[in-house]
DNA sequence: CGAGCCGATAAGTGTTCCCTTAACGCGCAC
DNA sequence: GTGCGCGTTAAGGGAACACTTATCGGCTCG
């Protein structure tokens, strides 16, 4: 039994399949299917079993995930502990949403670094669904995204981070751009570019999507948000995206929004972590800067002119996804 | 890191020399100083460090030993709660030091195994200063011997267990046989013959031969309890044991207790385990068990008839140490 | 100053881990 | 049925682990 193994089996059950551990892990499915193999062996269990679902837990599994749950948890601690008191740099691991991630999470988090330089801080991307898990996991002490439920064991405290509007664009030569009051199903029909985040069933792009009942062929993931306003620059589909980033691009008629009875969406991206008694010190205080006036301004002010494409965030970015 | 390392460290720190760590866990030296130089690479830190009276903690250490400690014990639940989901025998270990793995601590071990047998009892010796750190690293469930600080991390709960009374015994040919009231003094000069519980610094016979000064020369440390009886029946010396193993030999005139003021001593052996709130539940129905006159009785019958020598236990025992 | 104790190190060995690529088995949908 | 997605197994290699015996270095104490 080591640590490698539990950190493997864990995330099989926190993620419900072997493929997202294996995601999560950077590392080939064969690495967590052997590594669970070796421990179902050790402990003469199954302990994930393949359902038509996903993995189940059998019930030696679900006796198992808390205390290994925990074992992980505090490997971590312990490494950081140990750093702390040697005095190198406390350690703050967020993630965020692709849409998150390339529009106020870098500037949030440049912010953040500027103030508090003990710490070393790194963005990486992942997907809304696996941030609790990664979050449980001390894979990451904060997460960027949709308000994620707090209950499960350990429970996590999601906050209000930022106040968004989604809005619909299109190139300005689009059919649609010069239209009037348009009604949400004439986009039906339309080809759709969106990010990342759209194939992740927690994101509010995603819920226009079902909602409006759009067929998969309709749409077109990108690999990134900013790629998608790109090709909806010189497409002929539309996009969603967040109406602060688009004040320059508009400025250039690069990209209109389209006048679409109820929009924009008046939307909240929120920040997670766990309770105050388990999370890293590195977390609080990020947790107390969100709801500084300085957090709200860097949220707001940094992209000004900065095509999304063409931004560098000032700080590391280590993509886990 | 792995867990391994981590219980190597934990040792250390708690039994403060890598050798008693290596004994504890019947390895050599090398070993576990050779995972200690692995933790230590690898976390960067000393962690312990060499000094006139043992091992110090480094402050790295010192925070590290908590979470250590919680890490391998936590690794052992996780064992233990899949053997219980299986329906597998739950496990007790005990430890006992070796007067009372001579003497009531079979015969109590036994009855409890009698009454509940969904439970697989092993009874093991160690030194009465090294069952803190087996019981705190649950390397042992309960420890029976003397009264143990309850103070650290976790805590212990020592209970009373059984009220003996030591004597001091001679072969019947012995010069101070025949003699009437003895002063404490006139056994300065006499060779002593104990077991390996008087190396121990905690033991009540080793406080004896230190507040009668008697030096090192004198001592004859036996492999058990029983080979020192048995050396004092053929020979010169003298020895300490626990009146009521006694009452055969004295009944064959095997030994004689000899009249020394002050004597039979009152004393008591205890029974020592985690809180209510850490420990295995075998453990807590160990200590209600002990509480009931079945076990009292178990303790007082069994040997009666049957020198320790020849005794052999109806448990399973495993010598740890 | 030599003896003895204790921890660290050297050298070596068998085992386990951990990861890869490739191929296989199974359930399910079009 | 025929793909296709997903988990597992096979095979293999490199690294780390965990243990041994033997030796060294530093320290204390007679």
């Amino acid at each position: 039994m080591t640590l490698t193994q539990l950190e493997a089996f864990v995330l099989v059950a926190r993620l419900g399949s072997v493929k997202a551990a294996a995601r999560t892990l950077t590392v080939t499915e064969p690495a967590v299917s052997s590594a669970l193999a070796s421990l179902r062996h050790h402990l003469g269990d199954p302990l994930v079993q393949r359902t038509p679902t996903g993995m189940a837990l059998t019930p030696g599994g679900r006796r198992l995930v808390g205390i290994a749950s925990q074992i992980v948890g505090l490997a971590r601690e312990a490494e950081a502990a140990i750093r702390e008191v040697q005095g190198a740099p406390e350690q703050l691991r967020a993630v965020a949403t692709s849409d998150v991630a390339e529009s106020v999470g870098p500037a949030l988090v440049a912010a953040f670094t500027a103030r508090s330089k003990a710490v070393d801080v790194s963005l990486g991307v992942c997907a809304a669904s696996g941030m609790a898990a990664l979050l449980r996991d001390r894979l990451a002490d904060v997460a960027l995204g949709p308000r994620l439920p707090g209950d499960g064991s350990p429970p996590l405290q999601s906050a209000p981070l930022f106040r968004y509007r989604l809005v619909f664009v299109a190139a300005p030569g689009h059919p649609l751009a010069a239209a009037g009051a348009l009604e949400p199903r004439t986009l039906v029909d339309q080809q759709w570019h969106v990010g990342p985040d759209a194939a992740d069933g927690a994101s509010p792009v995603r819920a226009i999507l079902d909602r409006l009942g759009i067929p998969e062929g309709q749409i077109d993931v990108f690999p990134s948000h900013a790629a998608a306003l790109a090709a909806t620059e010189h497409g002929h589909g539309i996009a969603a995206t967040v109406a602060h980033l688009l004040s320059d691009d508009q400025g250039r008629q690069a990209l209109v929004r389209l006048p679409v009875r109820g929009t924009p969406l008046d939307l909240m991206w929120h920040v997670t972590m766990l309770g105050a008694d388990s999370r890293a010190g590195a977390a609080s205080a990020f947790n107390r800067f969100v709801g500084t006036p300085a957090a709200t301004q860097a949220m707001h002010a940094p992209l000004r002119g900065v095509p999304p494409s063409e931004f560098r965030p000032p700080v590391h970015v280590t993509i886990w996804s």
